[in-house]
DNA sequence: CAGTCTGTTGGAAACGTTTTCAAGATTATG
DNA sequence: CATAATCTTGAAAACGTTTCCAACAGACTG
């Protein structure tokens, strides 16, 4: 008689229960994964063999044999930023229904991590990679990117190779946010956002530029701070805009964490919204939500976004043929709040 | 001659390496992992064949074979929760330091999933787990952590097992938050926080009485609200301690997603702070630091709890040895803002 | 110089699955 | 009833590493 007790000592293989259940490890294999080609007869004496032994197949040997590991990669910058927690959730959602789990790599930023992860997910960690890089340029990981031996989605990151990807439309974002303000009164506004070396940077601009160049404005050039998403960027940047002889009337914090930044500035300067400055930031967060106002802001479908990502990466994952890159754009909204208001030189 | 091309098909294994320098799989493999005893001479030969094929061990076969994956589960019911992300990160960041990555699971709160998340991550997913449960009594749960094979710390759940755990003293936070209030002349005031068949819930409820104690008060229990830590929640209940007929003059809003639904349901009452209702909360967030006041709150070192966690459980996974579970108490302080105020009756 | 160490290597056996192949048993077909 | 088709199964070969063991070489030791 076998000892049944739980948890005896090792845990069992799927030659305990084949040597239990009278049958050959090929059976049980089969039991598992293709339980209609064996005798129900069969069939039962080798489940009851599992159950009794609490067998469960090991994922390593599983993964090694079947050469996957129904994990994809996540790649993103710092998950503590309720946008890419978000995205990584719905992914997460997703991808789970569909007997993925999405294996989280938090890169704080740095090319080397970018590229370093890459590496490891691509040998044998991974069968697929999302993820949201913070250069698009940087030689290392354009290599690793080439090279790349397993199917990816970048998001909201624009490189130009055969790499699937989902987009916001963030140029058209901006462009209705400054005309709003344009609207209003506004002449002097602010830009505030990522670096041009990345997509939403040089997008927001290029709508942001655009919304004048449609009202027959120039283009306030010296207002325009192309640089960081960091909360840092934002506090010092406002802090300098405010000090100005001509200050903005008006600022787009095009950027949840810019937000963070620019309240920051906004309240160690005592100025009042809309009365003082006029402030759109970007997606909705707890604090642009319930900060008194609350803020205007552009907002978007971050759960999509995850979701089309698992999408694009499962249908590649699926079949693996290598069909053209596709590249899905996702629309924006403004929702009015009550931080802007007409000028009131 | 070797095809040096790059990516030629497919990926170059260990074997590939040892025809390739000449030498035996061994020897290539002893290269990898002990480079100190091989001749020189012979390294060299296969380190150049390694960077010539682009060899890279294979994670699934060495996970397989050595049995152990340096790969830990980090468990929790939502990762869009920052304080989840910042306890993630900084677990990450340590345990990376050791070679170790982590393995994000995210379970939505539901005890069927928190289930099966340990159930898969002990069968040849990860060689160790972190994780916040959501329920401490779910006898599936219960049953699963009793039989667990690998290593495994607890966050802020107590549970009369051998388990490492790292806890916050919220109990002190909390008597510190109501003395605070009452010292301030508050008498009727209410406590909004997690059920008590969790630990914060459990804890905070202690503290809040404790504080009525020893000032020789007597306790409001009709305004103890201890049954969940969601937005709606908060909402909720605040919208109808307000609508009382006495309502309190004060809230302690025990966890960061309780504060967000206290606020809306403070802006939609048009309550003013402090001067309506004086408030505390729990953890920093963006929200609670930069809501004008700010929010007084009761804090901890986040990270130090992800750092603490890493390093309970680096421990069992170094000398796997057993010894007595360890329990860590992380302390709390109060940060006072511009919520609180006198009460005005 | 015989004998013992030490250092370096190749060969082969794991690790726990899945999968291929062929054989044996059963059923269907004419 | 013989033969062919179909089910069901066991044996064995992978998958790519690591590690154990034995063998051999060269360097000491006495």
């Amino acid at each position: 008689m076998n000892d049944s007790r739980t948890a005896g000592r090792k845990p069992a293989t799927i030659r305990d229960v084949a040597t239990a259940a009278g049958v050959s490890v090929g059976t049980v294999s089969r039991c598992l994964n293709a339980p209609a080609t064996v005798r129900p007869q069969t069939l039962d004496k080798v489940r009851a063999a599992i159950a009794r032994l609490e067998f469960r197949p090991d994922s390593r040997a599983q993964n090694m044999r079947r050469r996957n590991t129904m994990t994809v990669g996540f790649v993103v910058d710092d998950i503590t930023n309720p946008l890419h927690a978000e995205t990584f959730k719905a992914a997460d959602a997703e991808m789970r229904a569909r007997g993925y789990s999405l294996y989280l790599v938090n890169t704080n930023g740095l090319a080397t991590e970018e590229a370093a992860a890459i590496d490891m997910l691509q040998h044998g960690r991974a069968d697929g990679v999302i993820m949201t890089l913070n250069n698009e340029t940087d030689p290392r990981t354009r290599q690793r990117l080439t090279d790349l031996r397993i199917p990816s989605v970048l998001l909201d990151r624009d490189i130009p190779l055969e790499i699937d990807a989902v987009l916001t439309d963030h140029a058209a974002g901006l462009l209705q946010a400054a005309h709003y303000l344009i609207g209003l009164g506004h002449r002097r506004i602010a830009l505030l956002t990522a670096s041009e070396e990345i997509r939403p940077g040089r997008e927001r601009v290029r709508g942001f530029v655009e919304a004048f160049a449609r009202n027959g404005l120039p283009v306030p050039r010296d207002l325009i701070r192309a640089r960081s998403l960091s909360v840092d960027f934002g506090l010092r940047e406002t802090t300098i805009l405010m000090q100005q002889s001509a200050p903005p009337t008006a600022i787009i914090a095009a950027g949840n964490r810019i937000l963070v930044g620019v309240l920051k500035a906004v309240q160690q300067r005592g100025l009042r919204m809309p009365q003082d400055l006029s402030l759109i930031s970007c997606d909705q967060t707890d604090l642009a939500l319930l900060y008194p106002g609350p803020i205007t802001l552009v907002d978007r479908d971050i759960r999509e976004i995850g979701r089309t990502a698992a999408q694009l990466l499962l249908e590649r994952l699926g079949q693996s043929v290598a069909g053209p890159a596709q590249r899905i754009i996702v629309p924006t909204r403004l929702i009015l709040g009550g931080s802007c208001g007409p000028v009131t030189a």
